[in-house]
RNA sequence: GCACUCGUAGCUCAGCUGGAUAGAGCACUCGCCUUCUAAGCGAGCGGUCUCAGGUUCGAAUCCUGACGGGUGUACCA
């Protein structure tokens, strides 16, 4: 299998301080005579074992047939001299705990302080990538389900963004296929003013499945109108085209209240790729891979039973093969050189499948990395699939309407003085949603559940958003230009200082991997840091001194700025008061 | 049947691609507002990482098997 389908990432290339610890020890095993293909430091298990550790030294020890203890010694004596480094100390059977120094954190973040993108590393040559997300059914209305696709793919095409790559977001939208005939039929039989019943589309989709089952002369004009409508009729063609804007309207309004950066460009249907399909196959017979069998044209793919169907038996096309035009649409013409499908673990099958017919086919050249983000299925809170009662789905916009009304009444009992109490709890509100699908790793599975999703108490959204808005509070009360010396006084401040040179590398390893809760973690974690700060280390307070003050002071404006960005990476919105 | 995936505290989840005594939040029990926002902070309680083998200096992590959830398996998308 010479592609996996995921990027090689390229981690150890882009880490800031790891690379820059990586190198030194790299260094001291070759003055050791010790040649190793790759260093990797981690992050220290516990903070008695420093900042940070090197665990490598052990498995050498077994071919060298040499106590690792010893050559940890003779490693630590090989170290390059670097003012970053406070302190190295060899541990249990060889580990190499590293201390750095609060000086040389302290001059980082001088210059943190004084980038206008916190000192995280841009790509000098950006990479084209494509990001497929949301891409949900206009047949349907969105409910939960559709959450995780739109947000997760948002915040991955932010971040790419924010890294330095050219990103295209693309919105395969499922606009095509047999059911669109009934709902056209239906459309055309309510005649004109036919807007409000599209107001519910839910309802609609229910309302025109009843009159499909039950009345034997619907059904069969619901067929014709698929035959008409895919053969290019106008009429048809007329009235599809309204029922998309509809329901691509009822999308945008979700979008809106949520926050999501995709606008009708974005929007590449798969009705788009319609004209494409016979000249797939066309390509597809030529490359030889093709097996007709039952009459179908199809393609066998090693270690699947079944095949993919790239053409029916009766002529018709099928969703493959319109991800396969789209495929080749985003590596050839829009050039892409990695494509990222934001779409449920349900699929991986049907993606394997996908990316290695479009290899073959030579669709897709081999420098171009395909990857399937794929993330876990909602349940319920007995671990079935997620359902209402009746059988139906919790609608989208009726999860966000609930949240920003939650957020707006939990506001509302406390002080009641502040500015603008639906904007407030409109950010509040949708931030808490977001951070919820975010905070969790994307593949495992979760359990949809109306008080985790608009929690908030510890890790969530408003903890952060808390943070960042008392922080504004105390610049308020100074109300001078934050300037000064960065000095880490105590043990405290030199682990939020180190926390905040993590941003960098955080960002990178969430890229690679497509790892949203990467961040959110992190986020989480640097304003615990910073909670405990607040309660130990008074800024404005009597007794501490100018320079004390000054540094404290620069030490929060990093840590809010630090806040903001990430969450502006999240899609969440930050308050300078709450 | 076959394939993929998951199984970590009462609940919801982390655990950085093998490291040292497995971490958070919620819930529960205590303590902290005359002092920068208590939506906060501190302390406690809570674990045979589903089970059984294997690989090795070392396993929640890798391999095999069992059990249990979920998903996918030919003309729907």
């Amino acid at each position: 299998m010479p592609f996996s389908g995921t990027i090689q990432t390229i981690r150890e290339q882009c880490m800031n301080i790891k690379k820059q610890l990586n190198e030194l020890i790299s260094t001291a095993l070759s003055n050791s005579g010790i040649e190793v293909e790759l260093v990797r430091v981690n992050d220290a298990s516990k903070v008695e074992f420093g900042d940070y550790q090197f665990n490598g030294i052990m498995p050498l020890a077994k071919p060298l047939r040499r106590n690792p203890r010893e050559i940890a010694i003779q490693v630590v004596e090989n170290m390059p001299q670097s003012e970053m480094i406070d302190k190295l100390e060899i541990a249990g059977p060889g580990f190499i705990n590293i201390w750095l120094s609060p000086d040389w954190i302290a001059k980082q973040l001088q210059s943190v302080s004084s980038s206008d993108r916190l000192s995280v590393g841009k790509k000098e040559v950006a990479t084209k990538v494509v990001v497929d997300y949301s891409s949900h059914n206009m047949a349907k209305q969105m409910h939960v389900g559709h959450l995780r696709s739109t947000i997760i793919g948002d915040t991955l095409s932010k971040l790419f963004i924010f890294l330095g790559d050219d990103v295209i977001r693309q919105n395969h939208i499922g606009d095509w296929g047999t059911q669109f005939g009934m709902l056209i039929a239906y459309l055309e039989e309510l005649g004109v003013g036919v807007g409000d019943s599209l107001s519910d589309l839910e309802q609609f989709y229910k309302d025109a499945k009843v009159r499909f089952d039950s009345d034997e002369n619907f059904a069969n004009i619901a067929r014709e109108y698929v035959v008409k409508l895919q053969s290019g009729n106008t009429h048809c063609l007329g009235l599809w085209q309204q029922f998309i804007d509809m329901s691509l309207g009822h999308c945008e309004e979700v979008y809106d209240t949520l926050g999501i950066s995709l606008s009708r460009d974005d929007v590449r249907a798969e009705s788009s790729y319609n004209s494409e399909l016979s000249n797939i196959v066309t390509e597809l017979k030529e490359s030889d891979i093709l097996v007709e069998s039952d009459g179908a044209q199809c393609i066998f793919v090693e270690g699947n039973e079944t095949p993919i169907i790239i053409q029916k038996s009766d002529g018709g096309f099928l969703y493959a093969t319109t991800d396969l035009a789209a495929i080749r649409y985003r590596a050839k013409d829009l050039d892409a050189k990695r494509i990222s499908y934001v779409v449920d673990a349900r699929q991986s099958g049907h993606f394997k499948q996908i990316f290695d017919v479009a290899r073959r086919a030579g669709f897709v050249d081999e420098d171009v990395s395909l990857e399937h983000v794929s993330f876990g299925m909602m349940l319920d809170k007995s671990g079935r699939p997620f359902k209402t009662r009746d059988g139906g789905t919790v609608k989208l916009i009726d999860l966000l309407e609930e949240a920003v009304s939650r957020a707006k009444s939990m506001m509302s009992q406390r002080d009641t003085s502040s500015t603008d109490i639906d904007t407030a709890a409109h950010i509040v509100g949708i931030g808490a949603v977001k951070y919820a699908e975010l905070s969790v790793n994307r593949e495992s599975n979760y359990i949809f559940d109306w008080d985790r999703m608009l929690s908030f108490e510890g890790n969530t959204a408003l903890y952060l958003q808390y943070a960042y808005a008392r922080i504004q509070s105390i610049f308020r009360k100074y109300g001078a230009q934050i300037d000064g010396s960065i000095i880490l006084e105590d043990d405290l401040e030199k682990r939020l200082g180190l926390s905040l040179l993590r941003f960098d590398d955080v960002l990178v390893g969430a890229a690679n991997e497509s790892m949203p809760h990467y961040i959110s973690s992190y986020l989480y974690n640097l304003t615990t840091l910073f909670m405990k700060f607040y309660e130990q280390n008074p800024i404005l307070k009597d007794g501490v001194s100018e320079e004390t003050r000054d540094s404290r002071l620069m030490l929060a404006k990093l840590v809010a700025d630090t806040i903001k960005q990430g969450l502006d990476i999240l899609g969440i919105k930050v308050l300078d008061r709450l």
